[in-house]
DNA sequence: GTGTAGTTTGAATCCTACG
DNA sequence: GCGTAGGATTCAAACTACA
């Protein structure tokens, strides 16, 4: 016990999201970017809490259950969040309409404060093939702090004003969805997973709400994106993921990431 | 009991919200338009940098003690407005950060089905004085059916295509705030209802998902921009609003209006 | 009437440091 | 904990006044 954060830096951990976060002493990240799964497909092996029974038939679980069992899911690794939280740091989640809204009333009940929702606005969303409904162009970011009380959390309002022409920044974000040479495929052209967020997102994130050399924690690293980003900017990363493979591919893509000071060197001979 | 639904049609109904939900029959409307109150939970007063006050929602029916207190009143008039809901029927719920994730949490919970999370962007929004937060520039809508299982909801695909320059209609809408002729203001001036949508808005959700004749319901009338709306486009309205000073004004606001027939019978002529 | 400059205002969970 | 002083802070659109 009693572990020091230092331990954790510029880490990619492997292994289960609350179990590894559990790990982590109190108060002691400034940021948190969490891209949690919804997928409901997923529910038996995810979020089940108790893994001793899992019903064997789907149909036995009505969908109340499975939100009730998401619901859980969400809790228990935002609370943890909460707790690795330095009262000066804030969080960010990101979701979909399947997911936002109980992430989003589980941080309000856990009291964690809301300071923004952002739209991320694709500019290239995936058209509704059916025509059936609006085309699905927009997914919602939660920007909150630790509590109501909490003060002092980083918003570099004048940099983000600067990237807006010189206006306020909105809370509408205008970013094509990730694809081109930023989209990790494996050997077979395949993409290694299925919802890598684009970097300028995380930039947006990262340079709005962390200064330099501030810890940057994301518990569903998935790609590695937060992590690429962070060390572009001379953030440091702790990243937790549970799959080996993609793992993996976050060490090989952080690996090609030459960090701020080694960057800032090469740009000084130059 | 056993009243048809034809009692109601065209009606401003004066009382609280869910009682006179309670007295419509089941599956009789169409289309449910609901803008609640948001609970805003405003604590300070709030100065321009021009020393000049803003004039905050301090409305008497937008106070609630408790995010459970709330989270009741709206279960029971979703579950009012479900049973209310014809099978082919949906829901409209406009919000923003404060109560939306609570409301889409209580819909998923009730079995109403998201189809959409559209996103209303303003175009002049009102800016972060303080500068300690992005610019508030948006509110959300959630677009449900009944449950899962409701086939044969209208959405006039065409119709929204060809409203949005022959692309298909995106989640995310550019409308102004209300302001101008179209805002409400009383004898002194001052304006009617804090919180007037723009006809606009409700153009898009009532051109997009009902057709002509169809009943539309909004339990929290207001301004009765949905009335307004309706009646302009041969849909049928029911209001219901629990302030007897804003339904005089719906009245007023409605009586001024030529429905579609009258319209289009004097367009013939010129 | 027309054009320009100045004023007003909008669903807002809007500060921090120091006694 | 509280009270107070210090200091940084706004965008778009409608409306008004006036030349």
């Amino acid at each position: 016990m009693d572990k020091n954060i230092k331990e954790f830096e510029n880490k990619i951990i492997l292994g289960d999201c609350i179990e590894k976060l559990k790990e982590l002493p109190d108060n002691s990240v400034d940021l948190i970017f969490a891209d949690p799964p919804y997928n409901l497909q997923l529910k038996n092996e995810l979020w089940r809490p108790n893994q001793t029974k899992v019903d064997a038939v789907d149909d036995e679980w009505d969908k109340f259950d499975s939100f009730e069992e998401y619901d859980t899911f969400c809790k228990e690794w935002l609370k943890e969040c909460q707790r690795v939280l330095k009262p000066t740091g804030t969080i960010w989640v990101i979701g979909a309409y399947h997911n936002i809204f109980r992430i989003g009333t589980t941080m309000q009940n856990l009291g964690f404060w809301v300071l923004n929702d952002i739209t991320w606005v694709k500019s290239n969303p995936m058209p509704n093939f059916r025509g059936v409904r609006f085309t699905n162009a927009t997914e919602t970011l939660i920007w909150a702090k630790k509590n109501e009380e909490a003060k002092g959390y980083t918003f570099n309002y004048q940099l983000m004003k600067k990237y807006n022409d010189g206006k306020q920044m909105r809370s509408d974000w205008y970013i094509p969805i990730c694809n081109g040479g930023e989209r990790l495929k494996d050997a077979e052209g395949n993409k290694v997973h299925s919802t890598q967020k684009p970097e300028t997102l995380l930039r947006y994130v990262i340079l709005a709400s962390t200064k330099e050399g501030d810890i940057v924690l994301d518990p569903f690293a998935g790609t590695g994106t937060t992590g690429a980003v962070a060390k572009k900017y001379g953030r440091k990363y702790i990243l937790i993921e549970r799959d080996k493979g993609y793992s993996e591919w976050i060490q090989k893509r952080l690996d090609s990431i030459k960090d701020r000071q080694e960057w800032l060197e090469e740009h000084d001979k130059s």
